[in-house]
DNA sequence: TAGATACTGAACCATACGGTTCACTATAAC
DNA sequence: GTTATAGTGAACCGTATGGTTCAGTATCTA
């Protein structure tokens, strides 16, 4: 019933992860305004190349960000899918919950009926 | 600029690593079914009491799970803030890349008009 | 071709995180 | 009032994570 819920879960969960860092959060916020190299994300974050570029592989595995290689830099740019996943897992969920809710109330109000039924 | 972003970055930063757990995961799964005590939510993840409780307590300072103690049990239930501010904050940072996306699309557009304009 | 630049990978280190056990408190139940 | 149950906190332990340095490799640039 859910389980294109939990088929999502593990990419949502590794978007989550990735998301779950400020430096990284920094690094999206950065890209948003355009692509840059290892060498343009490091300096400004204060880390070192080697720092900066685990990072990156952590975004790019989450699908938040992609990246090639040109010439002898990596150029790095925002990605969708991640943004996707992540956005589709919480929506699904606030989604289902609202449902459930709904449900919930519809229940309570049949009971009301069925005790007022009983009164008469 | 983007101030509000930032300002809801860190409680975002904090839903995020909440739902980075496939244990946590699991537990808002089972709570979208209705309210569970914190045995009821052991139990099924194979956890201990304190093991679990240690969850309990990240989900609810990030505000994706409200808890009251009714006699000896602790009542946990979904709650909505850390849902929320995770949900705004993907969101947003998608409207904004749209918008950034937009204004690039239409300053190339420019460019092509103004070297028309110097050909002919 | 020599030297500088941009990254990359391996190894290492400190701290955070996910889990446990154990000892304790508070509430139910008999 | 005694005993069982539900949770809590402190202390501990192994592993993952975020960072570094150092020693390469590949690609510019002069």
């Amino acid at each position: 019933m859910v389980q294109y819920l939990d088929e999502r879960a593990g990419s949502a969960e590794r978007a989550f992860a990735a998301l779950a860092d400020p430096v990284r959060l920094a690094v999206l916020d950065r890209l948003g305004e355009g692509g840059a190299s290892i060498s343009e994300l490091a300096g400004p974050a204060g880390m070192t190349l080697t720092g900066m570029k685990k990072h990156i592989r952590i975004l790019e595995e989450a699908g938040l960000v992609r990246t090639e290689k040109r010439g002898r830099t990596r150029w790095c740019e925002l990605a969708t899918e991640g943004f996707d996943e992540a956005a589709f897992w919480l929506d699904e969920f606030r989604r289902r919950r609202h449902q459930q809710l709904n449900r919930l109330e519809e229940a309570i109000e049949e009971k009301k009926e069925q005790k007022k039924e009983q009164e008469k």
